[in-house]
DNA sequence: CGGCGTAGTCTACAGCTGTAGACATCACTT
DNA sequence: AAGTGATGTCTACAGCTGTAGACTACGCCG
């Protein structure tokens, strides 16, 4: 039949698919200890045991969410010396949540093997284009200024997501952006 | 006998100091989740059972190291855009523990109660200080750039506790106070 | 000495977590 | 039409968590 053509009760690509959009979500709004896997199967509306079977498990379906939602970060990289680099860097990170990897980057080890893939995630896409800039500019501790650039941006970040800082919450992301890109570009240029 | 003088096994006000500096050092280290009562108790050598006691439950004894802690955040209150109050300030945290304030402010809920209690250390301790100094500066904006001053701080604090970024993680607080002010002070003058 | 309140110990339990494993259902091929 | 492999469902379990509750040991006061 054309009708119900390749149509089975669902396809495995999309149980998939919906379970790292559900655990995106949840692990972005209440992270990795506190979401359960009968949440994500919940939300997904997808047998939380499909997680172990497709995935390896919670955290193995943690690692793929975070690689899915990493891409945004700097895509292409930011310039957070630019109102309009970190304008488009914040959208980008409002649209999907990319916050599991901050946290997991700044976090200590929530797990061991996780915030080492966060860190690796952070450092090539948000610390390195930094660190050139920096070394551009002519500074020696190049290094030094970028991760406290990126360090300073991922609490930034964080508190825009948490509900914890009323004004930061509320504000749009250009609002926030101009002041964001003067406090970090001080350290760039 | 004058030797055994006063000393009971143990007396109660030196048991609630030592599950009150362990739960500290552990929730510094691992977070509210995955810092079990049987952790604190067994570095405290306290048996566990002993903070529902004393304290109502593992929340309360969250809470009560939490305000214990957060003493030295700004005592006296720091000035954020000098480099001297920020190397102070740096040196203050990373004494005692106050990380577990900036997490439970910057997380989206650990714990709804434990956030807002954390918040409003948070809020009279450095946010209203650096709007105050913002305000002076002739801003109209000025909470809003407070609030991303603490924010950015705060992120800055976890990163160098945890051991995410090599080179922030390592540096002395002298060799990162006189970055940090120049990067926060930029939103502040 | 005999009781009494304080401090500490130990056991137990109900709840939740991640996941393995047995079973069922469907689409498609031969 | 029957088989076959992919996909989804359900149950069960071992481990851990926070904490209540019964019990024990201790120092002090009369």
């Amino acid at each position: 039949m054309s009708e119900t053509t390749t149509v089975r009760k669902r396809s495995s690509v999309d149980s998939r698919e919906r379970l790292l959009k559900a655990a995106g979500e949840l692990f972005t709004e209440r992270g990795y200890e506190k979401t359960t896997v009968r949440d994500i199967g919940q939300r997904a509306d997808v047998d939380p045991t499909m997680i172990a079977r497709y995935f390896g498990g919670k955290a193995q379906l943690y690692l793929a969410a975070l690689r899915r939602d990493t891409a945004p970060l700097s895509d292409p990289p930011a310039d957070l010396s630019s109102a309009d680099g970190v304008l488009g860097l914040l959208e980008r990170v409002g649209a999907r949540g990319s916050t599991p990897t901050l946290y997991a980057a700044v976090r200590p080890h929530e797990n061991a093997e996780l915030q080492s893939a966060a860190m690796e995630l952070l450092l090539s896409r948000m610390v390195g284009p930094s660190e050139q800039k920096a070394r551009a500019a002519g500074y020696s501790d190049a290094q030094l200024r970028a991760e406290i650039v990126t360090a300073a941006l991922a609490g930034i970040v964080m508190s825009r997501t948490s509900n914890a800082f009323d004004t930061l919450g509320s504000a749009t992301s250009a609002e926030v952006a101009p002041l964001v890109s003067e406090l970090l570009g001080g350290l760039l240029r």
